[in-house]
DNA sequence: CCAAGACATCGACACTTGTCAATGTCTTGT
DNA sequence: ACAAGACATTGACAAGTGTCGATGTCTTGG
């Protein structure tokens, strides 16, 4: 019976002190791997919630839209009719996109401005290591 | 007047003959980064699905406790409890993470042993550049 | 051949998500 | 003050997703 399986699963426990205290991540996620040794529940939730942002088509191509701006930033009313999707939809993207800190915005006048957040790609792209 | 924006989205109409012969990428992404301009409907869709299997919290976990295993490797027997879901879930969430690409099987008598596909997380690393 | 166990599949259900039309809120030029 | 335009919000709906219990399919040990 080749179960040091049942054996390993019933010894490992006692590894679980994370140090939870990863700098609080705010609103979203900041830190915690795929290769964390166990990532914890609430690790595994601010990531997902990342990937969650970046796992539709019309905001992947948002993004590109932004982040290939010229100047680095884009009018928000230039981004709709590229999307091919109504203003709220594309108005709906853009908030779920900012609220996970992927895009930054500023308001000039009647414009929203939007840009990409480079850190927090980095940050998403370190928790693929 | 702020409007080289209305004045953009007049002009640029021309650059709509893609390449949309993007190597075609089979079964999961290959190509296209968000970086891409324009970032084309399929490639998006491809990226959006791979970031979709991430995208959730237990998955998150499974491919933490695969990739820390010893030897790289887990029977998936191992996986069910400390996943805290039920069986048949585990067996859905680790089918996703299959089809996505970010695991690869091999079964060895009752047992199917899993381990991560680090080239696909180089892929996937590299789209967020 | 049979019982046991590891996985997979199925059916069902609650919940989430993407989308749009309609409508609301600001800001600006007249 | 007003009309126009850029965004945001709301309400509604179809489609997708995570989850489980029940059940099916293999493989192995007896």
């Amino acid at each position: 019976m080749a179960n040091m399986a049942s054996a390993k699963s019933a010894g490992m426990k006692s590894a679980g002190m994370k140090s939870t205290r990863t700098k609080s991540a705010s609103p979203s996620v900041c830190c915690g791997s795929v290769a964390d040794v166990p990532l914890d529940e609430a690790s595994a939730d601010a990531l997902a919630t990342a990937f969650a942002a970046l796992a539709d088509p019309a905001r992947l191509r948002l993004l590109s839209l932004i982040s290939s701006a010229e100047g680095g930033e884009v009018c928000g009313c230039d981004l709709v009719e590229p999307i091919g999707r109504s203003q709220p939809t594309v108005s709906h993207h853009l908030k779920i996109l900012f609220e996970a800190g992927l895009v930054a915005k500023e308001k000039r006048g009647v414009w929203v401005w939007y840009r990409v957040v480079p850190g927090r790609f980095r940050e998403l792209r370190a928790a693929l290591a």
